[in-house]
DNA sequence: TCGACAGTTCTATAAGTTTCGAACTGTTAG
DNA sequence: CTAACAGTTCGAAACTTATAGAACTGTCGA
């Protein structure tokens, strides 16, 4: 994982709307316990405008909604597929897993000197 | 955790030479394998300057380092402490511990409803 | 006490980011 | 075809952040 990438994710998780954007997203991977006018929710995720009813608590998607989504989806923490009129939004697991695996790495330091630098490599 | 507190982690390595000056850190924490004019590392973690050198290359401290270091400061990311001439700089690891745990929380969503709302509580 | 060293603070400037409203595109319903 | 809906793009204004240089503080050795 490219040094880079960390930047770009990060960045893109240091607004607070965006952060809520991102966790609210992960909370509802699975369409579960979001209520909503349009009832039940794709398995693929939320729309854009479900998404701008739960964390902004408004009705109609400002511009600033739509800089943020791209903003994710450019540092590649989200994805969004176009089905029909709506657009679906959903975490990427493998950036996730791959922040995980950047913010786990507690040992590094005190590993063995070989595999230290192996893990260093991948940083 | 706070939501403000993780975006101002996130802002705080939102910045290419705050990332490189993190994981630095993260690397020399038992203060292995760095070479620098002053020998042997403290087990507090490396001076101001040693960053400065490793991370920046430079012999001279700039005042963006400084700037930099106060940034992670605030945030919680990292500790510094005075020891006579030099202050000497570390990671905080329980911050690190709570990065990687909101990170880890692959399975939130799916999670049995109970044990879902106490883990979205913490977030 | 003096000078040098290690770092920080301050100020100004340059660069980048967020927000807003208006105009735009693509899709569906009537 | 037309209107309405869902969402994006554009451009300008307002705000925030990074960088550089100069001045400052505190500590140590001679």
């Amino acid at each position: 994982m490219s040094a880079d990438s960390i930047v770009a994710m990060m960045k893109a998780l240091s607004d607070p709307t965006r952060l809520r954007i991102y966790s609210f997203l992960r909370e509802t991977c699975c369409g579960i316990g979001i209520e909503d006018r349009e009832g039940v929710l794709d398995a693929s995720g939320p729309t854009v405008g479900q998404v701008c009813c739960n964390v902004l608590g408004m009705d109609k998607i400002p511009s600033s909604l739509s800089f943020h989504l791209k903003e994710l989806r450019n540092a590649g923490l989200v994805r969004m597929e176009k089905r029909g009129k709506n657009v679906l939004c959903s975490v990427d697991r493998d950036a996730q897993a791959k922040l995980a695996a950047y913010f786990s790495a507690h040992e590094i330091c005190c590993a063995r000197e070989e595999k230290r630098d192996e893990l260093l490599r991948e940083l």
